[in-house]
DNA sequence: ATGGAGTGCTTTATCGATTCAGCAACCGTC
DNA sequence: GACGGTTGCTGAATCGATAAAGCACTCCAT
């Protein structure tokens, strides 16, 4: 590659006004002992010339770079190209603006030479910390990472790493909540649960929240358990299976609203009626569960909320202003539509 | 902010083996003037201690940072909000990656100083090069970026910039190409078009297109045209005010699926089925047109693709491969669905 | 045996910003 | 008028990697 065009540095100030390098970077970082004339005269230079510090050689003397990472692990690749990304990019960006640090958006694309992203990105001094996000329950590079004591803060929930910093949402409680509603509100008994990837702590706990809250009502004994992949098609193949297998059903919770969708558009196929037929629950609100009809009840995550906080306490351990391990569950919220038959859609 | 945890530095390898610094990173460049016992030496070493180059070191002494930034300018918020962004960053990143170079997103944000992000950013050193999607006509800021000489590519059409480089899709076309579809398949006569926001080559361009069609067809006389921003609201606004006009519609061209989708719910309150009282089309096909129902027919636009092109192209300049201006404007695709009439949705 | 060409490293300088120890000049004071 | 204290800067070192020049030493050809 071609050098960058050369900038304005210090130097260039310092000679303009007839003094060091040292006293132009003291002059603009506002030392009191440099006279306001000076400062003065620094700081119109620095304004005529367009001065902007360079970030590297500031980053190499002070040994932090001013930017953190968001780590997407590649494993999970459909979540890069879904909605929930962009929330947490959003949030992300907010705190990390906010603390006039960069963000550096990365995959795990290459695993090569045994060194991890996760790790050459803090290693490399690239990023003085990291947010991941949609890590696998056995992904042993985020336990490397939080091991090595690197600043680093997981978005979702992490119950076997205690020692992390993590913030997620209570998606045991809330698949409950929902799940709850098809059996009170909507007097649903024969329900079917489409998870999430059981290798991921998401997939776990909303399973978990949908068998308590058929244990609550004393349908435990023979619940409905599929296991999907979050994906549209695997939604859709799910209620293919099941219709086909002749057990019957009133209602599905599944474990995101994409899988909803799926399901949604095979029942209609089949000639169901959502919700007469079959109800229908989702998880996440990222966008989709309001654009299809009918629209997706399902659970509001607060993606970017989360996002949001997530940064924010990464800035704080770097700050040394967050000492222990934390882990922070945000509260989520039940968002009714057409599918579950609470509000029906015009005509 | 604490000091980032010491790494493993090139000094550290070399007393390990006994050389100096600058062999080993000769070593590990794989200079011929190393022998290769040495060389041997310094790779078991360096994967011993787990050393990772610092980028800050590396970057100053180079001169580049080894990234490159993706900007979006705050004023169009709702396109960071947008799936759009996510295909734009997708492929940002897909080329990165096989560039070996960081991906740093940035919103123009902070505009305080007289300095604009966008410079900022280039002239820190943070990033070598920039991308800049979904800017406005009149943002002097991406002027002003591309007149400084800095590495840019711009994503979309600017004809008033014929010194920049940039990638975008051929809007004029495709527009021509949906309201043609309406015209000659399905034989409307009454077409109404909702633009995008006309300080954004996208919304003149989509226009334009809508225009030519009916021009061809001699209906350009009396063209119905209404500006709105590419929010869903706003094509539900437009859809409102054209029905009380009293001014009787058979189709709607919406410039983005967006307003489309606004429009077609606004269109079913009020009794309207679309398509046979009203057929719509929109544009983009980011993700929410296949999920309506009825289907939005609408024009594909390679988002992803684009972005990677123009990633590519930046490499391209950054290694002074690519000399003189250039503008590349990639096909669209018509995609048709249930909302112009072509596929009849089930029952 | 002597100049030229390798070979394999070391020394030194550099990228840009920042920090810390100095060091003049000047001030007031007893 | 010598002395402590301030004011306002300079000089040098540092961060980590790397490029270029330099310097021993070996080897081969003439």
């Amino acid at each position: 590659m071609a050098p960058r065009s050369h900038g304005v540095t210090l130097e260039d100030i310092a000679q303009r006004v007839g003094i060091t390098r040292a006293a132009a970077s003291m002059a603009l970082a506002g030392s009191s002992r440099i006279s306001e004339k000076t400062k003065q005269a620094v700081r119109d230079v620095a304004a005529e010339l367009g001065y902007v510090p360079n970030s590297v050689g500031r980053a190499l003397r002070r040994q932090r770079a001013g930017a953190i990472a968001l780590i997407v692990p590649n494993t999970s690749h459909h979540v890069f190209g879904h909605t929930y990304f962009m929330h947490v990019l959003t949030g992300v960006s907010t705190s990390a603006n906010a603390h006039d640090a960069q963000v550096i958006v990365s995959t795990n694309a290459d695993e090569a030479g045994g060194v991890s992203a996760y790790e050459r990105i803090i290693r490399s001094g690239t990023a003085d910390g990291v947010i991941v996000t949609s890590a696998a329950i056995d992904d042993a590079n985020v336990e490397m990472l939080v091991a090595s004591g690197l600043p680093v803060v997981l978005i979702g929930s992490f119950p076997y790493l205690p020692s992390a910093m993590s913030i997620g949402a209570d998606d045991v409680a809330a698949s409950t909540l929902v799940t709850e509603h098809l059996l009170t509100v909507h007097g649903r008994r024969r329900l079917m649960h489409v998870s999430g990837p059981l290798d991921h702590q998401t997939g776990i706990d909303r399973r978990q929240g949908f068998l308590a809250a058929l244990a609550d009502h004393g349908l435990g004994e023979d619940a409905w358990v599929v296991e999907g992949d979050m994906s549209e098609e695997s939604g859709a193949a799910a209620v293919v299976a099941a219709l086909d297998s002749g057990r019957p059903f009133d209602g599905v919770v599944f474990a995101n609203d994409d899988m909803a969708f799926g399901g949604m558009q095979v029942l209609r196929t089949r000639g169901l009626v959502v919700p007469t037929d079959a109800a229908v629950v989702g998880f996440d609100d990222f966008g989709l569960a309001r654009t299809t009809t009918p629209g997706i009840t399902t659970i509001r995550v607060p993606a970017e909320r989360m996002a949001r906080e997530a940064t924010d306490t990464l800035f704080a351990v770097l700050a040394g202003q967050q000492a222990g391990p934390l882990h922070r569950e945000l509260p989520v919220e039940l968002v009714t539509r057409g599918s579950c038959g609470c509000h029906v859609d015009m005509p």
